[in-house]
RNA sequence: GGUCGCAUAGCUCAGCUGGAUAGAGCACCUGCCUUCUAAGCAGGCGGUCCCAGGUUCGAAUCCUGGUGCGAUCACCA
């Protein structure tokens, strides 16, 4: 299947037996489109063996190689570049073998597979989720897909940040202001509306604050003393201490922003096998630091507040457990990691967290190692960048959000306004209509946020709408549907019977090699945690094909020429309808 | 200030472990629906790859220094 080594053992045996070198590893690169040749030897790295000029010692391998390899039938050698051209029954034996294998390009989980588990979105229950979020859930539900595509078992989590002062704010001002309305009587979403409580918190607060420094008070002084920040506090200890109408008013409360997060969540098409909350694991992670302080890996200040040194590591000092016993994040997150491994004996686990947190995750995998857990070389930070607006960092107290539903919304809107002016689907049922809008309009938005490299800071301008054209989820959706078209036309039982022997013109050539590639990219892109790869990989294919497709005729009179091109096509389609299915998008009969 | 990250066309982004004349999309301009879906295709315009050194046959890519932007350095999460 892999050329280059044949290639490669080919070449070697040659410089062995002709110069007596041994030559370990070889430079092959694809064949630029000006030149002709499918696949390129560089020769200049050679030149450290063999004592010659570049042209002189591509031309012996040249003549070499298509004396030597089968499936090579030509070469042309340009300064130190050896192109070679591969045979036309190469491509066709080529196209069978993809087009029989099951699932090509993905591998099977077997009893031997890694146990990986994925955390994402992890929100705080204050308020709803937001573009920041978007990126978060589709990261984390897309590298789950695609490794799984890479023979791994994966479990997907959450921690949902339920505890906290965040959440008590939101409690606080309900019951001050809230007359007893609740989602149902205001017909808001539950995290709208909690959200909501959490905005006149902060509203009030300022008012506090600001009555305060009028009395003469520094600005300081005044944000720890305003009145309603003191009651929330109050409120969190009460919490703490188990008290039974908070807590009832922080499950109703909670309540209300999980089932405005399910919906989101089946909007965004994710999922997950296990939540984990963080009043219930805050408290785990204490007996391990405490253990860590047994076996001398942390030490005690004074105050009795316990810390690990890290200096050595080139970190600082960070703490672990306050004076007062009192957990901080990453005492919660010690313990978290190691209940999950526990849970579902794991052997590695990603963090899909924003690259904000770096300093966190280098520090708390340092800790799992020093504690002495061997799968603490497992653990991955997914490290992504923010989501910017034209004007900055999404800040939720100034008001500058993007919603998230309500951009989902937007996104199937404009969906529907282009689809009704196209006209292609009017004949389809309401309810087939509507589902159609809702793939493409969220295959625009997933597919705007996957495509770039996520770990790099993305711009999104609410201004300008997320594009249906060029390098988009439609495009790629659209061509997957033109290809269905094609199948229902095109009256041929089976698509996988190849039986050809014209030559091949170069976009076909192009078509295969390009599908050849499949298997490596997803690999790749499961090495590195990274959805774009899947994205240019698509892209890419999706232009060849379109490119193919509107020079060439595929329903033609020849039979045998059909049978061939509508192979070819299906096997697009296919490759098309497995990637997007590994970002989360779907792949339409039609648009 | 220390640490980490980023800087490529007017805008948004690709560019794999160094390889041929740096690529797409959007925008702008020109063609193509009497043949399989024009959310498409063919083409044009557009670059000091932040700057300066270095490494070598060869640097957008690696190294050093600088500039700019961002993140982080909490008994917040």
């Amino acid at each position: 299947m892999d050329m280059t080594h044949s290639i490669e053992n080919s070449v070697k045996d040659y410089l062995q037996k002709k110069y007596e070198v041994t030559v370990e590893s070889f430079e092959f690169q694809q064949t630029r489109k000006e030149f002709e040749g499918d696949i390129t030897l560089v020769v200049f790295p050679l030149l450290r063996y063999v004592k010659t000029n570049p042209v002189k010692l591509g031309e012996e391998l040249g003549e070499h190689l298509v004396k030597d390899v089968e499936q090579i039938c030509a070469f042309n050698v340009i300064k130190g570049f050896l192109n070679l051209s591969f045979t036309n029954s190469f491509f066709v034996n080529q196209l069978e073998e993809i087009i029989t294998t099951q699932d090509f390009g993905t591998q099977q989980k077997d009893e031997k597979s890694d146990k990986m588990m994925v955390e994402f979105s992890s929100p705080n229950t204050n308020k709803p989720l937001h573009l920041g979020h978007v990126r978060n859930n589709l990261l984390g539900h897309s590298v789950s897909e695609i490794l799984k595509a890479n023979g791994k078992e994966v479990f997907k989590t959450q921690i949902i940040n339920d505890r906290g002062i965040h959440i008590c704010k939101s409690m606080l001002a309900w019951q001050k202001f809230g007359q007893g309305e609740t989602p149902e009587s205001t017909e808001m979403k539950g995290d709208h509306f909690v959200g909501k409580y959490y905005v006149i918190f902060d509203q009030k607060y300022k008012v506090e604050i600001k009555e305060l420094i009028e009395k003469g008070h520094t600005e300081e002084e005044a944000k720890k003393q305003a009145p309603l920040l003191l009651e929330a506090q109050k409120l969190l200890k009460k919490w703490e201490e188990n008290d039974t109408e908070t807590v009832a008013l922080w499950q109703k409360m909670n309540n209300w922003v999980y089932e405005g997060f399910e919906k989101t969540y089946s909007d965004l098409g994710v999922d997950f096998d296990k939540n984990y909350y963080e009043s219930e694991t805050y408290i785990l992670g204490k007996e391990f630091v405490l253990k860590g302080l047994k076996d001398g890996i942390f030490y005690k200040k004074e105050d009795g507040s316990i810390w690990v040194d890290l200096s050595e590591d080139g970190l600082d000092e960070k703490l672990l457990l306050r004076a007062d016993g009192t957990s901080v994040y990453i005492t919660q997150d010690i313990g978290t990691a190691i209940q999950r491994v526990k849970d579902f004996q794991i052997n590695g686990l990603v963090y899909t967290v924003g690259n904000e947190q770096d300093y966190h995750f280098k520090v708390l995998f340092l800790i799992l190692k020093k504690l002495g857990f061997a799968w603490a070389e497992h653990l991955y930070h997914l490290s992504y960048g923010m989501v910017e607006l034209p004007d900055g960092k999404m800040k939720s107290r100034e008001g500058t959000v993007v919603d998230a539903d309500q951009l989902i919304e937007e996104m199937v809107t404009s969906a529907q306004e282009i689809a009704e002016e196209l006209g292609k689907i009017d004949d389809l049922e309401k309810e087939e209509k509507q589902k159609l809008y809702q793939a493409i309009g969220k295959g625009a938005l997933k597919y705007f946020i996957l495509k770039v490299d996520p770990r790099k800071n993305m711009l999104f301008d609410p201004k300008e709408s997320i594009d249906f054209q060029g390098n988009t989820g439609p495009f790629i959706q659209y061509t997957h549907a033109r290809i269905q078209s094609l199948k229902r036309k095109a009256n041929i039982a089976d698509f996988s019977v190849i039986d050809y022997k014209n030559a091949l013109d170069l976009k076909e050539k192009d078509i295969i090699k390009h599908l050849l590639k499949l298997p490596s990219t997803i690999a790749q892109a499961g090495d590195e945690l990274n959805p774009a790869l899947i994205c240019n990989y698509t892209y890419d294919l999706v232009k060849l094909f379109n490119s193919f497709y509107q020079n060439s005729p595929i329903i033609i009179e020849d039979k045998n020429v059909t049978q061939f091109r509508i192979s070819i096509a299906d096997q697009v389609a296919k490759t098309i309808a497995l990637n997007l299915n590994l970002l989360g998008i779907e792949s339409p009969q039609r648009m």
